[in-house]
DNA sequence: AGCCTGTAATAATTCGAATTAGCATCTTGA
DNA sequence: TCAAGATGCTAATTCGAATTATTACAGGCT
């Protein structure tokens, strides 16, 4: 393997200093330093012959920065089967940190103590990144507490309740999606509403919740939380709000098999959760989480963190999808 | 933003100099530096309490090493329309750099010269990785060229031809693959092949066609090639294998528009090139290309590469997919 | 006391590039 | 003619960690 070139070699070859080559290299005309027109010819021209190249750890040993932007998950992104929920983000991701001109570093190294990777361990690589976006569907509140008070630069995906001090986060705004959801279904003419799925645990559970409790709330109508439904759980009201996807997919199939018409006896929405994969053609009501704008965002936010040292918290809208289970 | 800690940080709080904590971190034993137990303990705690993690850049900078593997596109990998190429490959590189404890770097900052990335420009970030998995249908013959004078560690996925020296690469065996085929074929009873493809540009369609042109030279068949195919161009033969699957399933529904029967009239076979998204409901004859193992293979030879200062070549096996469409 | 041996830790140097302070040399202008 | 200023370049330092050479000190032995 050849030995790679120094800026001490090119500055031999061309007969002046080491400092005089990085000079020229960076092109700095400022007036403390002037380099004379032949002289700098001459080191362009041994760098050109030579094909020199800076080394970049050098380089970047000397900023603090390294432009590179960490992007951790708990569990592999690239499988396949988690591939639907990661990708949209990603893709947003790679698209910013394209644009600034930085390198992503997936933190594949991880220890994955019982399946699930951990933020810190003994030898924790994240401070190998210059900050980090954090991607899950919940986070560790211990890990969230100690990024905190470690000073670590990141921002979450989804938003995060505060652990020890606001988090910084991007996430979609699932409290308004719902309550929209709901504001059309009461213009059908619905009064008895059910919500489908956890409603806790997660923030985005929570937000979706706490949105359908506020709306029924404001129309005045029945509404009621049932954590985990089969269609008989369901007799007596006319709307569904089904957390998952694959949920209000699977009671689309059921009420339909049992000769119940939908959207004529029964409504059911989606609140666009995508824990499992779900089948497409139904064409559920619903919303869509901008995941990939999310992605976009949160790396413009972390540069915000960086830059400003401020702790950015945003919630973009989601987008209704009118569908054909809602009437 | 909080400063990042130091070894002189660390040192200062432990009380003992920068070059002990790093004794203590690389948990040298040797006979030649030693450490008391109470003060390696100490060091410890304080390492521990702080989440203290030695500066990659820093130490690449020293020893040549940060666990940290390249992985280079010449564009983004995760738009959903580059996903079905990419992420298999991926797939496998992600699970065996979590295997060896290293983290993925993903080049993003590569300038995007005319759409397509770059791996040599002014400030090419390539050297930031130990070393560097490339991925694409075709990879530039200079790039390569310069990666070898360079001396830059790396892996091709997919074959590739010498340039100014033997490229390391984990390919798929297309040649053995097409061989089979054809083999296959002409115990069904065909005698008269077209190869529908480019042929040539990428290792990988060269390397396809060479198979159909050894395997029908050795049954003493006719076998010729037909870069741009529409089924016009293919009356007389009984048996085509289309490198593209796009082109391939194109081929059947265009013959079964006709009126002719597929396998029946016509055999069509599919050589797994998937630059286009293609149906995959017509249950086209061929191969399959082993992409994740390709991706685990990948890393581990770029670990042979970066130990031993090795040259792997090597090619996986295609695995033969009987489908609906020969006969 | 003087000398050696073992132990424990540190000072100093290295890696490659960027930057700052500063040293020569050459012009001007008074 | 001499100070002031411009010009062109370089020596020295910095970044953070790893390594080598070296020092400091205790205890044992003659």
């Amino acid at each position: 393997m050849a030995k790679r070139l120094t800026q001490q070699d090119i500055a031999r070859m061309a007969g002046v200093s080491q400092a005089t080559v990085s000079l020229v290299l960076n092109n700095r005309q400022d007036a403390s330093v002037r380099i004379a027109p032949e002289t700098r010819a001459r080191v362009l021209e041994v760098i050109r012959r030579t094909g020199y190249v800076a080394n970049p750890i050098a380089r970047r040993l000397h900023d603090h920065r390294n432009r590179i932007l960490g992007v951790f998950t708990y569990e592999a992104v690239f499988p396949s089967t988690r591939a639907d929920f990661y990708q949209p983000f990603l893709e947003g991701i790679e698209e910013q940190a394209e644009e600034i001109g930085c390198d992503l570093l997936l933190f594949t190294s991880a220890k994955a103590a019982g399946g699930r990777r951990r933020i810190f361990s003994d030898d924790s690589r994240i401070r190998l990144a210059d900050g980090c976006v954090l991607l899950g569907r919940s986070l560790d509140r211990d890990d969230l507490a100690q990024l905190l008070t470690e000073g670590i630069p990141f921002v979450s995906i989804g938003r995060r309740d505060d652990a020890g001090g606001p988090v910084p986060h991007v996430g979609a705004d699932y409290r308004a999606a719902v309550r929209d959801l709901v504001d059309r279904a009461v213009a059908f003419g619905h009064r008895k509403f059910a919500y489908v799925g956890a409603g806790k645990g997660a923030e985005s559970s929570a937000d979706r919740l706490r949105g359908f409790r506020e709306a029924v709330a404001a129309h005045g109508v029945e509404g009621t939380h049932v954590p985990f439904a089969s269609l008989d759980q369901l007799a007596g009201f006319t709307a569904v709000l089904a957390e998952e996807v694959s949920d209000g997919a699977a009671l689309v199939l059921a009420a339909r098999d049992r000769g119940l018409s939908v959207p004529g006896d029964l409504s059911v929405m989606t609140l666009g959760a995508a824990t499992r994969p779900a089948p497409e053609e139904i064409g559920l009501t619903g919303f869509t989480i901008p995941r990939r704008e999310m992605g976009r965002r949160a790396v413009q936010a972390l540069t915000e963190v960086l830059e400003k040292a401020a702790t950015p918290q945003e919630l973009l809208p989601c987008e209704f999808v009118a569908g054909t289970t809602l009437g």
